[in-house]
RNA sequence: GGGUUCGUGGUCUAGGUGGUUAUGACGCGGCCUUUACAAGGCCGAGAUCGGUGGUUCGAAUCCGCCCGAACCCA
């Protein structure tokens, strides 16, 4: 303690508790079984238990922390976000990991067995992709099992970059509960639920339309198809009458002079192959009466009948459109709807099939040119206009995507059950929920769930090479690789024959990911209970948390999680979205850094409520630097006067400790509600505020005389105030500033242990008449203060002597401190100060006046601004109401309505007449 | 086009159950070395609370419309 260093270096103070928490079991999560099976896991750690036996204050503190025996401690689970492993833990993740430090945190200090834990969201397609990328190669070049293990080693080193980073921004996850999806212990339960939901029924196989990401060759599921708006062509083709029409809409028995064509409208002619009908709305009065008519495809020949359906929109084009299979998902519920023909004319690569004839074998966007130029030539296309449209592409590679019918794994889409229990979860902010149920009631297709990949979760089935009969794994023989082993069974239930092939297509890795509450419950093993906190940002909402939902309502009948706190964006300093080529972009480890942890922490705290989009602000740093000073600077100042047996049983407090004491109660407890609605910004506020001005500035000064130079009683009273509201604050500030916290509390005589170990301030020392006197003390100690420094005194100078006037009576104000801080002898007078105090406005109290004169209130408040108010101070003072005349109407106001303003006319004497909130208070130098 | 959120000093932000002079931070200007702290203290300038209409005795706060921004969806 009396090494404590001038300066806080939080370089040096944070890396060194990195060390020394890495070998720590601080933030062990306490698994009751595991305790009763081992006795000791708790135990090895002296930092492990709050300890509050050793605090001075505790003995008095009515209210028992909440009990240290790990069995009567509620859980508190948080569901933490498997990342993906980039290898970039960015400031977006640095804004949710931070949120969820500060509540796991504070739940340790609240007495709660916290389990934070983290997960890594190890499959798919970018990792793949990589590893090509790295080591040269396709996937299809080596064996599937080799690839995988590249990719698992690449995973690893993107692992471990990331957590360095969580490291540096001093995370509390409990690493004993680290887990990761490419794991056999994780995927093994993934196949566990997989079968488990095909057993219910909601897990089925069939042929349905599926959006097909033609880079990754694979298909994706509805939330992983994003919006793309792109410039595209308007192409107007003449489609002519169908020879053989023999329909005769018009009836006057003419056909072939009437072999009337259509001219169509489509920013896609590569997939007039695919043409299967004619769509045009029915109220449409260019083709009444075209319904049924039989419409050549150019270039391709396929005849076509014209339908009407009343989703066409008449305004685009022609107001007659192609019905392709697949342009879009309209096409597809025109398909099912009108019964229509299927023409596949994409392959899984993006090209045209043999269905294109001359075309096939041709991509795309080639096809696209090709067809448009060979329409050019034989007369059919009337034009084409630029237009902006919005095409669906992969949300990886935001290549367009295509939609193909393909036989798939499927999971059935209940919405209603699954709005059903998001409807029970709480959700923060509140609006989530809209989002949320928006998405869900939008939901058109089922979840398709398997993909044609490779590094993935193996889809545990096989099929019957004979009778094509498909075998879904048992539960008992999970983790399985099809494509490497067996079925349990041995023949086909179906046909007796043993020809096994096994599924090679793998999951979603959000089948993965969607089961992370129920994997770190211990899901299949324990039973099912909801978790406590889901954070997430906002734009994972229709993936994550949907899925989530879907799944442990299908899986458990049950919420996933008890509240979902929905984060928002980080932007850069300029408002804008964070990008490179913006130069707004900033990395967590580049401000712990330049900074410290600590102060990024506090700027990622006060960036704004939790739910709103946050700018990172570098002021918010500095700010936070400073404000870390300060307490370093408080807390060398208390290490100096405080000794380590202070233990007092009845400390003789004064007025100032018994103020600060019960401002202290009084704000743990409304941070302790900030931080229970999760309001880290208002939280750390609240600390702060009171930290800087109640602690530093007021209390820390108006006991300055009793350290240096009281009596042992007084001086032992403030001293132990002074332990007890420092002590408090660092806890406080424990969640925010892990750090620097943690380096004051070791200084500070009388502790022991780790700050992160202790528990929440339980003061209990709310006192309204101490607050009352406290304030007093306290505003007249920093209006004396100002008038010096305005002055151009020196703050210590000493005075002749000060009088206090209070507005209401206060029995033996305690002026000991305030004499010692001010310098001067203090004088508490009664009634009003031996000044001449001029009456010079009358302030009318709206809230008195409004209700009760309602609509002549107007009136009043300006009778009494023009009145004279020496003459409404008289009638106040001789009868405590108001005569008034309020445009011509004789009113009687109550005294109450009024605050008379007076300014003090100190005539000539050498006098200083400073007012603050509750007194006026003269000065003589 | 639909949904959600938001618009407060130069910048960011608090407040929002309607009630006098709107919170704090950063930045800016001035003054000051006081036995924790000049990485500090004190003082000051700076806002018609996006615009507009309404409800009300009274609106930053409630309601309507308009303008602007962000996100999600189509």
């Amino acid at each position: 303690m009396s090494e404590i260093p001038d300066t806080y270096d939080p370089d040096e103070t944070e890396s060194k508790w990195r060390e020394q928490w890495a070998g720590t079991d601080l933030y062990r999560y306490e698994r009751i079984e595991e305790d009763s099976a081992t006795g000791s896991s708790a135990d090895d750690s002296d930092g492990d238990e709050p300890d509050t036996t050793e605090r001075p204050d505790s003995a008095e503190g009515t209210d028992e922390v909440a009990s240290a025996e790990s069995a009567d401690r509620p859980d508190y689970v948080i569901d933490t976000p498997p990342p993906y492993p980039t290898g970039d833990f960015h400031i977006g993740n640095a804004l949710g990991w931070c949120y969820m430090d500060f509540a796991a945190r504070y739940r340790r200090l609240k007495g709660e067995n916290v389990l934070f834990p983290q997960g890594w969201d190890c499959h798919g397609l970018p990792t793949e992709v990589k590893v090509e990328e790295n080591r040269d190669v396709h996937r299809t070049d080596v064996s599937r099992e080799q690839f995988r293990e590249w990719c698992i080693e690449h995973t690893e080193t993107q692992i471990d970059s990331m957590k360095e980073t969580m490291d540096e921004l001093g995370l509390s996850q409990d690493w004993s509960a680290e887990f990761r999806t490419m794991d056999p212990d994780y995927w093994g339960r993934t196949q566990r639920s997989f079968v488990a939901m095909a057993d219910d029924e909601y897990v089925y196989r069939d042929e349905h339309p599926v959006n097909w990401c033609p880079r990754c060759e694979t298909a994706i599921a509805d939330a992983e198809v994003e919006t793309i708006d792109r410039g595209g062509a308007l192409y107007y083709v003449d489609f002519p009458g169908a020879e053989n029409d023999t329909s005769d809409s018009d009836g006057d028995g003419n056909d072939d002079a009437d072999r009337e064509g259509i001219e169509i409208a489509t920013t896609r002619p590569e997939l007039m192959a695919a043409c299967v009908a004619i769509a045009v709305h029915p109220d449409d009065e260019r083709y009444e009466g075209r319904e049924g008519d039989s419409i050549e495809v150019p270039l391709f020949g396929q005849d076509v009948d014209v339908v009407a359906d009343g989703e066409v929109d008449p305004e685009f084009g022609t107001g007659a459109v192609m019905i392709c299979t697949f342009g879009d998902k309209q096409d597809v519920s025109w398909w099912q709807e009108y019964d229509l023909p299927l023409r596949q004319v994409f392959t899984e690569d993006g090209r045209l099939t043999e269905a294109g004839g001359e075309f096939a074998g041709m991509e795309v966007d080639a096809a696209k040119e090709r067809i448009a130029t060979e329409l050019q030539k034989t007369g059919h296309l009337n034009g084409e206009e630029p237009v902006e449209q919005s095409v669906g592409a992969c949300w990886r590679c935001d290549t367009p995507i295509e939609i193909l019918s393909k036989e798939q794994w499927f999971v059935r889409v209940d919405t209603e059950e699954i709005l059903e229990k998001a409807r029970q979860v709480e959700w923060i902010p509140e609006h989530a929920y809209s989002r949320f149920a928006d998405w869900a009631e939008g939901m058109e297709w089922d979840w398709v769930i398997s993909r044609q990949r490779v590094f993935a979760t193996p889809i545990p089935a096989w099929f019957c090479g004979a009778c094509g009969y498909v075998h879904v794994a048992d539960a008992d023989e999970l983790p399985v690789e099809p494509t490497d082993e067996d079925p349990g069974i041995e023949a086909c239930p179906d046909c007796g024959k043993s020809d096994w092939h096994g599924e090679t297509d793998v999951m979603d890795t959000w089948m993965d990911s969607s089961i992370s509450p129920l994997f770190i419950s211990g899901w299949p093993d324990e039973p099912f209970e909801p978790v406590s906190l889901r954070p997430q940002g906002h734009d994972i909402i229709r993936t994550w948390a949907f899925y989530t939902m879907l799944r442990t309502a299908a899986l458990e009948d049950e919420i996933p999680w008890e509240e979902a706190l929905v984060h928002g964006m980080v932007f850069g300093e300029d408002g804008n979205k964070m990008s490179k080529s913006r130069d707004n972009f900033v990395q967590p480890e580049e401000v712990v850094d330049e900074h410290s942890a600590d102060a990024f922490r506090q700027a990622i705290a006060l960036g704004g409520q939790p739910g709103s989009d946050i700018q990172f602000q570098p002021k918010e740093v500095t700010s936070a630097s400073r404000f870390m000073t300060k307490v370093w600077n408080i807390t060398r100042f208390a290490a100096g006067h405080l000794e380590k047996d202070l233990a007092l049983e009845e400390p003789a407090y004064r007025d100032a400790d018994r103020w600060i004491l019960s401002r202290c109660s009084e704000v743990a407890t409304e941070v302790a509600k900030d931080m229970n609605a999760y309001r880290f910004d208002r939280a750390l506020r609240r600390v702060r505020e009171f930290v800087w001005h109640d602690l530093a500035d007021d209390y820390v000064e108006l006991i300055k005389g009793r350290l240096y130079e009281g009596r042992p009683g007084e001086r032992d009273a403030a001293r132990h105030a002074l332990a007890t509201v420092l002590e408090s604050s660092l806890t406080m500030l424990a969640p925010f500033a892990p750090f620097l916290t943690e380096e004051a509390y070791s200084h500070l005589p009388g502790t022991d242990g780790s700050v992160h170990a202790t528990s929440w301030p339980m003061l209990d020392k709310r006192d309204a008449e101490a607050e009352q006197r406290g304030e007093l003390i306290a505003d007249v100690a920093g209006e004396v203060r100002a008038w010096k420094s305005e002055t151009g005194r020196a703050l210590n100078a000493d005075l002749e002597r000060i009088e206090i006037y209070p507005e209401t009576t206060i029995d033996h104000l305690d002026t000991y401190d305030l004499s010692e801080t001010v310098g001067a002898p203090i004088y508490v007078e009664a009634g009003r100060p031996n000044v001449e105090l001029v009456p010079v406005g009358v302030d009318p109290d709206h809230s008195v006046i409004g209700p009760e004169f309602r609509d002549r209130a107007g009136a009043v408040v300006g009778a009494l601004e023009d009145a004279d108010p020496a003459e409404i101070k008289r009638q106040v003072d001789r009868q405590d109401e108001i005569e008034l005349d309020a445009n011509g109407e004789a009113l009687l106001l109550d005294g109450e309505a009024v605050e008379i303003e007076e300014e003090p006319r100190a005539g000539g004497e050498e006098v200083a007449v400073l007012e603050t909130e509750t007194a006026t208070v003269l000065v003589f130098p």
